[in-house]
RNA sequence: GGAGGAAUGGCAGAGUGGUCGAAUGCGGCAGUCUUGAAAACUGUUGAGGGUCACACCUCCGGGGGUUCGAAUCCCUCUUCCUCCGCCA
């Protein structure tokens, strides 16, 4: 969510800038600044209400104390207008400070300087390449033919316990998604990221303070009996960690991993992009979470993608990264870098990661701030990236590293795995 | 699930109708002292709205009510604690 300041006092240059995410954003910014005003203006007459009624209320109270009762009854007789008045218009402010608060709900964040303009992702910028891409012998198979081969997955077996995308891994499969997980956490670890265990289910306050409430609502899984959310991502969870928290400037940085299964209705979703692995409703992820002083929120943004790169290296799986345009770019984010691993069998880019700076647009619904050197409260900077998505790096190991005598284990895995083919 | 109790500033903890945005302690910040630090002493220190700046307004878990006036009384929701039951 945008301040309201900053819209009052950047009119322009937001709407300029909203224009390479190819929205017009002028009709809601106008719509914003008119309802600010007329809360402000609300508020003051509010004020001076209340103001008038509080005087009175002392007078009365002195006038009691000092036996003038009669005088005293002649006040109280003069409090009944301004109560009513005041009520009033407390409705009023209530209903148009909603209303605004609706309204500011609908506008995503301002794309950085840097985001190319764009509708979509055929006008994403290719900023970095790193890594070969594999010759694969004659019979090369799909991730989810390998999958089947081995018997290391079974989407089936998912299709009767629960439904489809939800796969069961078997074995190796299992063992191999324990090993990936076990070492990005040591990665991150590693790089300065404190381990957190969450909740897997989150209350709305929670879902609006990351923002995929109420933008994506219908993303979600919702459990109704009690009002919660399956999390789309740790993300969520662990971004509210600190909502509402006034931090000191010495608390900086904070560095958060965690993983946690994702859960996604991807509704709409459909055809060959959604085979195998590619996009499931449930899923595992290891997070990555930041939350910066304003000064270092691109020096961390930086360090967040060197991080995945070296995660990438190590695996060595072909990869690129991408700058999303405004098209293409989060509701909440500034500013994003997608990672994508080439996928041999399938001749395709997948996306593997995702490390995004979302400036103050969450850490203003969280009220996550800090206390400057002057005293002042602040609004902190916030950011995540997958350090990784599980399906799609599985879809991309197993592809690509698939040989005629089985699929070879990257040799930072094997050591998690425990074996170093699958076969 | 049943019965009681509680929720106050960064933390602890007073406050049961006006003099309370709130005692006191700890913590934080600044200063005195010191080569420096610690200790001690002195001062200062909640958040939000509003204003050029003041004024002024709001906030004592959330929402509603009583009253001229609510941290304080009433209703309701949420959370936590204690006891009982159940249970991995």
């Amino acid at each position: 969510m945008l301040q309201i300041q900053n819209i009052r006092e950047n009119q322009e240059s937001i709407i300029t800038a909203l224009k390479k995410r190819s929205i017009d954003a002028e009709p809601m910014i106008s719509k914003v600044l008119e309802l600010d005003e007329k809360r402000r203006s609300i508020q003051t007459e509010l004020d001076a209400t209340l103001a008038e009624s509080n005087k009175l209320s002392k007078e009365i109270g002195m006038l009691f104390k000092t036996g003038k009762a009669q005088e005293a009854n002649v006040l109280k007789e003069k409090t009944a207008g301004l109560k009513e008045a005041s009520k009033k218009l407390g409705e009023d402010l209530n209903t148009t400070a909603d209303e605004l608060q609706q309204q500011l709900y609908l506008i995503p964040n301002v794309p950085h300087e840097s985001v190319p303009a764009g509708n979509s992702e055929e006008d994403n910028e290719e900023i970095f390449k790193e890594g070969d891409i594999p010759t694969l012998s004659q019979g090369a198979l799909p991730h989810w033919e390998l999958a089947k081969k081995y018997d290391i997955i079974d989407f089936e077996l998912g299709v009767k316990i629960t439904g489809a995308g939800f796969p069961v891994y078997k074995g190796k499969g299992a063992r191999l998604q324990r090993a990936l997980i076990a070492y990005f956490l040591d990665k991150n670890a590693e790089a300065g990221y404190t381990e957190m265990q969450v909740p897997l289910m989150v209350n709305e306050d929670s879902g609006y303070g990351t923002g995929q409430l109420p933008d994506k609502e219908g993303q979600m899984y919702h459990v109704q009996a009690d009002d919660l959310y399956l999390i789309p991502t740790a993300e969520v969870p662990v971004t509210n960690l600190h909502r509402g928290d006034l931090l000191a400037e010495s608390d900086f940085p904070i560095k958060y991993t965690g993983y946690t299964p994702c859960f996604r209705r991807e509704a709409g979703s459909y055809g060959a992009h959604v085979r195998g692995l590619n996009r499931l409703h449930q899923f595992d992820k290891v997070e990555i979470v930041r939350m910066e002083h304003p000064n270092n929120s691109y020096q961390a943004l930086d360090e967040m993608v060197e991080h995945v790169k070296n995660i990438l290296r190590e695996l060595k799986l072909p990869y690129r990264i991408l700058r999303l345009c405004g098209g293409d770019l989060g509701f909440t984010s500034a500013l994003t870098f997608d990672f994508e691993v080439f996928s041999t069998a399938q001749d395709r880019w997948l996306e593997i990661s995702s490390v995004s700076n979302f400036e103050t647009f969450q850490a203003n619904r969280l009220k996550l701030r800090y206390k400057d050197e002057n005293g002042k409260s602040q609004l902190a900077h916030t950011l995540n990236g997958s350090s990784l998505a599980l399906p799609r790096v599985l879809a991309g190991i197993l592809e690509n590293y698939q040989t005629d005598e089985g699929i070879k284990i990257p040799d930072v895995l094997v050591p998690y795995c425990g074996f170093d083919t699958i076969d």
